[in-house]
DNA sequence: TATGAATGAGTGTTCATTCAT
DNA sequence: AATGAATGAACACTCATTCAT
């Protein structure tokens, strides 16, 4: 009886059902490794059917990429973009965000497969970069250098100050995706980000903005 | 004295030079995607002979993962281990062993591979972790917690600082091995070392210790 | 009725088509010296098409030795199960049986490849024997029992009189698939059996001479 | 000092030692799955010296049929030419023999692997058929027909009553080599001749059910 | 739009054979 | 005569991609 408007939709969504089953397959085994058969089955599609949306296994891979980083790059990039100040307040928003950002599942998974497969595919290693990766770092060290014009952060290298932020959190995934599966203890990415926070602005900030 | 036994060495040398050819090839291609042929090209010698010395490509994988942990793993824990203070030396020299080791262009090759051939290969993340990154961070975590009671260094978990310590350089280096071969600016790993140290220094350390 | 289903029919031969080339290849060569390519190649399809119904090479072994199995076990069985007397008769009807059952192509090529390749497949030579060799012999050797308890036969062992019964015929088809094709004269089949039951029947030696 | 003439003793078997391993390896495995450095270990020398005795691994495998042929024909089929009879003598004679040369544990294995390897290696088929398989049969055959001339045998095809003697032995044989090792009941060869032997000179079948 | 049977190029691995020593 | 490291052709098996239906 009125079947048709169900099956229009799920036609609608097939892409965006075979993307998210691709996005699960391609965290856990990475590119190479990620079989087409797989993403299909988690689909609930044929493998043929995979074929009418995305012309080669690479091209999956983009739309992955691009899926996995849409919800993110822009709310990052304006936060960092627009903060006002003072600096120790965008610091605890940056873990915050990146806390929440890693406790996506596909977060770690992807990026784990981003480093992985950089070099055989750099486009999508530029995909990443350009799209994510630099945008916010960009946009990080433009609101260290902001700061340091405020007097509220050292003399140094924005790029690097931003990296040094960034990086204990993304170890922190990479630790947990690479080496708890075989029996490593993991990092409480909430306290490390505190205590992240905490040692960079007594270290980070000027005397007189502590 | 005796004859110039070119041949014997030869012998003596082709696992290592296998091994060497291998680690080339799959710290850039991954494992999955390296081929057996190349590494039997690159290191001069045809196929089969691959098999005189590795049973299968894990094997292969697995003595290349030994070879570049090796040099580095022994000498960072004992700095570690014996370091008497102050700590802020022992961050320096943290900071010079990782550039140097950094610079190694096996380091950077293989840990990506690590990471993402982690979830199809478990026990190579099982030997990477348990015979490097775990060595040197309970080691750096415990170098922490030593200079914690000696009142050098703030309270707080010695596991997270020693990973805030560690981070950004071996980021740095994940982000060369991944983004700068698609035309993003590297970091300057020395540069990103000294400033890194001085921001943990200055408030990392008790007020007392600075 | 409904539209030819022709390519339906087709789907559902396929594995019927590959296990019949299957045979042919394997009864030709053996099993290692049998080639996936060539079977692919005589069933009129891809190599890899023969993954999609058999899991391995040994698991095509087992399906082949299967199919020569079945159409010749039951009713032999049944037959020697069920035979009321004379023992006379039953002989005849063995010798018509195994005379038939040696005609087809398949039996010779399979038994050849069961002897050659029992030691390195055990689990071959284990189903030919469980589902018939040993099922043969053994209903023989009771029908013999049987007829000894009649009265019919003389005293002995009955399983090594089945196998005296059976084996002139088995030999005569080893020696077809062995010797004829390198020149040697073949067997008559037909005759070897009426000659045989007659032997058995009566005895090689003349009355005058026993 | 006496060093010399062991080690040239030792030289001059070489091939004997070689072939003598190859036999058990090609009686075992057959001839594809037989590995030459396999026979090389069990003969107590490198695989390059195979080489220096046999061309091909074929041509090793004619001097193994050669030497494990050439003592069993001759001494067969001068029995059989010269026996005078009466025949039901020659009949335990035949019996006799087979047994004990089924009892030689080459046998099975070399005529297992002729039987599996015959259409790969038709020459081995031949060599086999023309030195040992038709000098016995036919020499057996002659015998028949000698002592049919003398009214000992009733009429009927010689070669075939051949068969019909030697089959259930060589059976037995192959039952052996085949089935036992996967759990089947074993044949007591001696019975088996001398229950058969009796069976040829008597028949199966009761005075009375004749 | 959707299927899934079919393809075939490509890969890891084996092993008879060679040859420098 | 003897070694054993090295070769490379050959094979089983995989899987991204195609296409008849």
């Amino acid at each position: 009886m009125s079947g048709e408007p169900r099956f229009r939709r799920r036609k609608a969504d097939r892409p965006a059902e075979i993307v998210a089953a691709a996005l699960a397959v391609f965290a856990e085994k990475g590119f190479a490794a990620a079989r087409l058969e797989e993403i299909a089955r988690r689909a609930g599609v044929s493998k043929g059917a995979l074929y009418l949306y995305f012309a080669t296994k690479e091209e999956l891979f983009r739309a992955v990429v691009g899926q996995a980083i849409a919800p993110n790059v822009l709310g990052l990039r304006d936060m960092f973009a627009q903060h006002p100040g003072p600096f120790r307040d965008l610091l605890r928003l940056v873990a915050e965000r990146l806390t929440a950002a890693a406790g996506a599942p596909a977060f770690g998974g992807v990026a784990k497969m981003v480093i992985g497969e950089a070099r055989n595919f750099p486009e999508l290693a530029r995909v990443w970069h350009d799209e994510l990766a630099a945008q916010a770092l960009d946009a990080l060290a433009a609101a260290i250098a902001a700061a340091q014009a405020r007097g509220e952060v050292r003399p140094g290298d924005p790029r690097a100050y931003a990296l040094q932020i960034a990086a204990p959190l993304v170890m922190g995934v990479i630790w947990r995706e690479t080496f708890v599966p075989v029996g490593a203890p993991s990092f409480d990415l909430a306290a490390l980000a505190h205590q992240h926070v905490e040692t960079l602005a007594s270290g980070l900030l000027q005397e007189t903005a502590r």
